[in-house]
DNA sequence: TAATTTGCCTAAATCTTTTAGGCAAATGCA
DNA sequence: TGCATTTGCCTAAAAGATTTAGGCAAATTA
């Protein structure tokens, strides 16, 4: 009997391959199981079930993502610092699409709240500190820029933005303009 | 035998519902069969396999909503007609969550186009009569405000802004005023 | 009323998820 | 080095989901 060295962090790492390859949908045990051509049985002695296995591939998300994120703001400030940001997210959904969908699934509150979630709630209310913004205002832009990223990256992921002029790049980047834009001159209540 | 009237239409507005109450994710055919207390088999004369049926829900969500939002768009125009179907697709998710979600499930090009899918686009590009935009500042706008809605919606569902002062309903109008404001001072390049 | 279509059935194959219990390899300790 | 323990992967098996094939009875139409 050999033994193919299977660890819940290996499992979580191949579990994220798999997510990119052919979705996070299909992520399943016994796909993965078929992966390390072992017996599906096997991989519950280092993952509990279906679902655990999910969740920790969409914290293994959450911390790859906020490390490039903190890495990419070092030393950055203002719309620098914006469009930095903007960019860690929407490349990462781009080279690695399956682990971002993890990175979207719904965590309970515990586990949200240990999870690097925070790291990137913290990291967009740094980006603000260059824009000048009291409360709450300050929480309704992070809400907004976590609404833009998101939502703009998970469109065209979607392929709500395709077979039309003017390609994505370049709305991309005129969105980002428009952000900055908005934040130097946020209208007062 | 006693027949309970199974029919394309009836499963997928079942499947709707089901979707609303455990989650899009949780919608499979065989809780569809246990609905109408009817063996899994015979669904199968009415709906092609398990991806078809969550292909017609998320049709018919699409459609659902944008009869919501045609009708609120009927006499408003500039920020009026923002704000009514920037509304018309959060109340339509906080109100049908599953379907919702069906609605973000990504179709095949020819599906996507023969959608209600393209209705959506229409409408958002007819807001942006009320402002004063060229191409291709007008696509771009058009993307944006896709982008905030879905993404402001679907972090608020997903509990991404839970857990904080101030309360979202808030910051939704927040960023209702901000948009229009960005809209109507678009910056040039 | 007879012919046809339609609606739901049983049966059966395949796949995924999960639990329980077991043997052998790797590791820790004397 | 030898023995005990832990760990890794196994077989077996149950339960649920997906899907196809073929059949009978009810509803519809002629």
């Amino acid at each position: 009997m050999v033994r193919v060295g299977l660890t819940t962090e290996r499992l979580v790492r191949a579990g994220a391959e798999l997510a990119d390859e052919v979705g996070f949908d299909e992520v399943t045990v016994s796909a993965l199981a078929r992966r390390f051509d072992v017996k599906v049985a096997s991989l519950y002695s280092h993952v509990r079930n279906s679902q655990d296995l999910r969740t920790r591939i969409a914290l293994l998300a959450l911390e790859e993502l906020a490390d490039r994120a903190s890495e990419a703001l070092a030393g950055r400030a203002g719309k620098d610092a914006l469009t930095a940001l903007a960019n860690v997210y929407r490349d990462y959904a781009h080279e690695h699409p399956g682990r971002y969908a993890a990175a979207q699934l719904r965590l309970d509150p515990e586990t949200a709240a240990a999870s690097a979630g925070v790291r990137h709630a913290r990291m967009t209310r740094a980006i603000l500190r260059g824009y000048d913004l009291a409360e709450p205002d300050r929480t309704h832009a992070v809400r907004l820029l976590g609404s833009v990223f998101h939502g703009y990256v998970s469109l065209e992921l979607g392929g709500g933005f395709s077979h039309s002029a003017p390609d994505t790049d370049e709305t991309w980047t005129r969105v980002l303009d428009a952000l900055d834009a908005l934040l130097r001159t946020w209208p007062a209540v």
